[in-house]
DNA sequence: GTTAAACTACGAAAATCATCGTACGTAAAC
DNA sequence: GTTTACGTACGATGATTTTCGTAGTTTAAC
């Protein structure tokens, strides 16, 4: 399955989030999750969510009356495709230059840095 | 100057970068640049560059008969702006995943893993 | 069995971005 | 002084994405 590639679109975006969050939903679920953040009609989530089906980011179980969705693509992949692309227009391809300026901007707690330094030394290893 | 929160878009953004890059130019020549990797047309490199003119993006020099171009805005801010956007809606707000993924993506040489061993070890006497 | 509530389906409008063509002005070349 | 080249301005179109309203169906409640 080439995941690679594929660019959801903002609002396609923040229902994969939700579907990857917390498994399987309705859309009333992922409308109602959605709703929190920002105002936004059920049908509007109802609809993104049938195009994404149709254009196979979710899978649905059709069975029950209320169809239930995943995500169909796995949250990794997509990741690495919206990273790649990131990287590339906004830091012209320097992932040093992303990663400093990422962790620049966040107040790391030691927990993390170990974590990222015990990361580093893995990947000196190899 | 609040450049925060400004999102260029992804065409405006290649001729941000253009002009970063090399300073201030004139239309003609950002469009040579981003013809080279992308076709397209002299006017819409123009267009663009009149609303990003508009919009504050760009500043320009209209004293010679080709108005001279130059970003308004400090690439830093701009990729800050993006990043943030960008570690929310694709990493759920976790910077160490991102750098994390980033860094498992790229295969990074001895100095740059010493540089950014430098960079956490300045952090971490912060 | 009627009414109300919960769903799906889907057309269509609105919003945003990117792209191009045309009109028009000015300077330089001839 | 014409013609040509180079430049700006800007309307309009197209593509993509997002949003919403309406219609219609099925289940559940009364």
């Amino acid at each position: 399955m080439p995941t690679n590639n594929i660019k959801p679109t903002a609002a396609e975006l923040r229902i994969l989030q939700q579907l990857w969050k917390v498994g399987p939903q309705s859309v009333r679920a992922v409308h109602a999750a959605l709703a929190e953040e920002k105002p936004v009609v059920y049908t509007t989530v109802l609809k993104t969510m049938q195009l994404m089906h149709q254009s196979g980011l979710l899978e649905r179980d059709s069975s029950g009356r209320a169809h239930i969705y995943t995500a169909a693509v796995e949250r990794e992949s997509i990741q690495d495709s919206l990273l790649d692309n990131f990287l590339h227009r906004t830091f012209s391809g320097s992932t040093m230059s992303l990663v400093m300026r990422a962790l620049g901007n966040h107040k790391a707690s030691k927990a993390e840095l170990d974590e990222l330094k015990a990361f580093i030394r893995k990947m000196e290893d190899e």
